[in-house]
DNA sequence: TGCAAAATAGCACGACCGTTCGTTTTATTT
DNA sequence: AAATAAAACGAACGGTCGTGCTATTTTGCA
């Protein structure tokens, strides 16, 4: 797992004075980076985990101190609210979530390909969401009636997403793939649906073979919503019962 | 059935004065109704209204009892510890979701039709929950992978209406209107998505044309879950599997 | 109408919350 | 090396939480 750069032994010491330990962290260009980003790279990490597991309402300064093994002074200097702090792990999700299911999609070809790749990396995250929870669907729950910049930046992110999922679907239909016809936003919405209800049924209702629900019902969305008449050619087709194996892949 | 709500330990009670206590509490007519069970359902029922904006985590005996006009304590004698009352909330919930969504259902005719008058009432609530927030969606969320009896009462109240989703599902099967060969469970899981993202959507990014999406979805998956008609043979799909009329009820 | 029992109020407790502030320890620069 | 800035700590404050206690009021039945 991660390793805690933050100080805790008191003994411990650095051998020689730090000098070259840092290298420019990431970042924007701009000197030596302070040893103060790292730790609240850490913080916002932690924090992170234990947000998706007990909510943004749930995530108290005082628990985070104690996994990250700091003082709650000290952890809360680094954001001088706990809204701040709810909105870095907004953010930092939102980050990671596109690392892991938008970019790698767009080596993939427009159309039905990067729509198949959007929705098995999307699969794929809320599998394992299943056992961690998921921000995008703790948070709606938590903030759907509360305003504030939290609940702004809970929506800015999903909202991205959601504009990306229609997208690659208008790209299926410009391709010739998808039924010139259909409409996307109505394709988004089940395909959206069908995310939610994995979660729902898999995470709280403990039930086993969601996933393969998913995965079916998303097939059937394309089958029924593929050009009518193909040319033939190279266009594969969905066949619901084989279980796509880009979808089983990787 | 509900055993002793206080159970106050500190001293038996004194079997001398007896008598009939009780009078058939519980019962529609309520001369001897104590007026502590009166007081007692309208703090559950203004509970309900608190829980359901803010959640039932975020449901406090403080709030409660300013929403009341009675003293915390007042209020908190009434359950003897909060998860008491977080449990008598979901109750509450699960009464009346049976009395709007499922019982006036059961009027109509089985199969499509009362799958329909199903769907048709579940999609009335959730319109009005658009506002006023969904208990089984923010409790799914906030006990999810926290045990006790609040989740158990939680997903017992949801199994119970999946169920009736499905079965309801299965007499269409039966009487010949849907095919034979639909599988049930995966029809109730898509069904199931189109009302998580019908609030997602709605409650939460505030998208104004949710409630005509889950509408349309849910014809289609109707439409293709059909049976067909009667008189056309056409059997180009796989072996259709004769429709057994069997005497499966409940 | 009286009186026990039920219902409600009042008060206090310990725990945790986010936050502030002054101090002390580290890290960086000169 | 000293000098200076940044980071982390520790203690405390005001607040809310759930939950015990003990009075006090209200209710319902003799």
């Amino acid at each position: 797992m991660s390793l805690t750069l933050i100080a805790k032994p008191k003994d411990a010491k650095p051998a020689g004075s730090g000098a070259a330990i840092n290298v420019a962290a990431g970042a924007t260009e701009g000197r030596a980076l302070h040893k103060g980003q790292q730790t609240k790279a850490a913080i916002v990490d932690a924090a992170l985990g234990l947000a998706t597991q007990i909510g943004l309402e749930g995530l108290s300064i005082g628990a985070l101190a104690e996994v990250t093994q700091m003082s709650k002074s000290g952890v809360f200097a680094h954001f001088g609210s706990r809204e701040e702090l709810q909105i870095s792990v907004v953010r930092e999700y939102h980050a990671r979530f596109e690392q892991e299911v938008f970019y790698p999609a767009l080596s993939t070809q427009r159309g039905l390909e990067r729509l198949r790749a959007l929705f098995a990396n999307w699969m794929k995250r809320t599998s394992v969401e299943i056992d961690s929870g998921c921000l995008y669907i703790s948070g709606a729950v938590e903030f759907d009636d509360r305003p504030g910049p939290v609940r702004d930046a809970l929506v800015g992110s999903v909202n991205t997403w959601l504009a990306a999922m229609n997208r690659a679907i208008v790209q299926g239909k410009e391709s010739g793939e998808l039924n010139a016809d259909a409409d996307e936003s109505q394709i988004a919405f089940e395909i959206h649906g069908l995310i939610l209800a994995l979660h729902y049924e898999a995470r709280f209702m403990k039930f086993p073979k969601s996933i393969d629900r998913a995965v079916r019902a998303f097939n059937d969305i394309l089958a029924r919503n593929a050009a009518p008449s193909p040319v033939q050619t190279n266009s594969q087709t969905i066949s619901p019962k084989p279980v796509s194996p880009k979808l089983k892949k990787a």
